[in-house]
DNA sequence: GCGCCAGTTGACAAGCATTTGCAAAATTTT
DNA sequence: AAAATTTTGCAAATGCTTGTCAACTGGCGC
């Protein structure tokens, strides 16, 4: 199941690259060269880098991209909802895509891994919860913290 | 049953503050003026306030404390699980003692208000989701943010 | 293709929440 | 009460993030 929308993740990844340098030069927003370098890491990595890592990144690519740069297109791409900001164990920003389906995060506590999940039944149970405390959800961030279960 | 866990919430925070005094000098820490004041402001209120709030209380009953020590009191409490530290909407962090039973929180984007909740279905189903992804959950955060639904 | 110009950038300063170094002060032990 | 140890207040330092600003450039109009 997990395997299962990774797969879908991947598949979506693929082509979404082109998509959004045209949603955002149709919104009026220039694709620069650092944004098109920026643009590209996230939509070719699996896992959820910070601003830090993103700028090493970038900077592999393209020498002459600063940091603050990394950060305002991070700032701009969540306004326009092409990306999440998570914040794990209250540590920096990280980020990710926002394209395909909505998930939420397990992280190990020993190791750092992130494994995505997502479940339909926690997700409704959040809405009836919110709804009978008389509000409607806009957002919402589930995170587990756990260790990886000795195999008995 | 949100009134319900907020009497019982109240009737354990009467009685905590002596508790933790004691616990934390057997557990060989200075119960020290300060400490005290910040342990008294945080088994006297409902909400979640910050350090800079917790420091402004604890000013107006003890115009001598720093604000340092509100902080290293704050991870010295957390540390033994006395206080939870939340950091909502990726602000500054924010506490409350740990007494009672665990709950999660729904913020009001809006007002910024914070509702305290609890669902032993979603509990459960996070334990399921966890061991289903081979771990086992330590610990976990759930934050709905949410607007007042319109009485319609 | 060339020029224009608002949007964008890199460099670096500033901001904010939080932590740390250190000498003085407070607390517990002897 | 003096010693031993912890804690404090203050200031300086930290880590991440945003702001300032002169220089640059992407995208449209010629
Ligand atoms: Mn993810
Ligand atoms: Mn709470
Ligand atoms: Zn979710
Ligand atoms: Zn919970």
């Amino acid at each position: 199941m997990l395997v299962n929308w990774r797969i879908i993740g991947s598949m979506e990844t693929m082509n979404h690259k082109p998509d959004y340098e045209k949603e955002l030069r149709d919104a009026g927003i220039r694709i620069t060269r650092p944004r098109r370098v920026i643009l590209d890491i996230l939509s070719g990595t699996e896992d959820h880098p910070d601003a830090m890592e993103i700028f090493r990144r970038a900077v592999s690519v393209d020498s002459s991209i600063s940091l603050s740069t990394v950060y305002r297109t991070m700032k701009l791409l969540e306004e326009r909802g092409a990306i999440h900001r998570h914040a794990f164990n209250g540590g920096p920003s990280r980020f990710e895509q926002a394209s395909g389906v909505h998930h939420d995060h397990l992280i190990d506590i020993e190791t750092g891994d992130v494994v995505e999940f997502r479940s339909d039944r926690i997700e409704k149970l959040q809405e009836e919860i919110a709804r009978s405390l008389g509000y409607d959800i806009v957002h919402h961030r589930l995170e587990l913290y756990g260790r990886k279960r000795k195999k008995a």
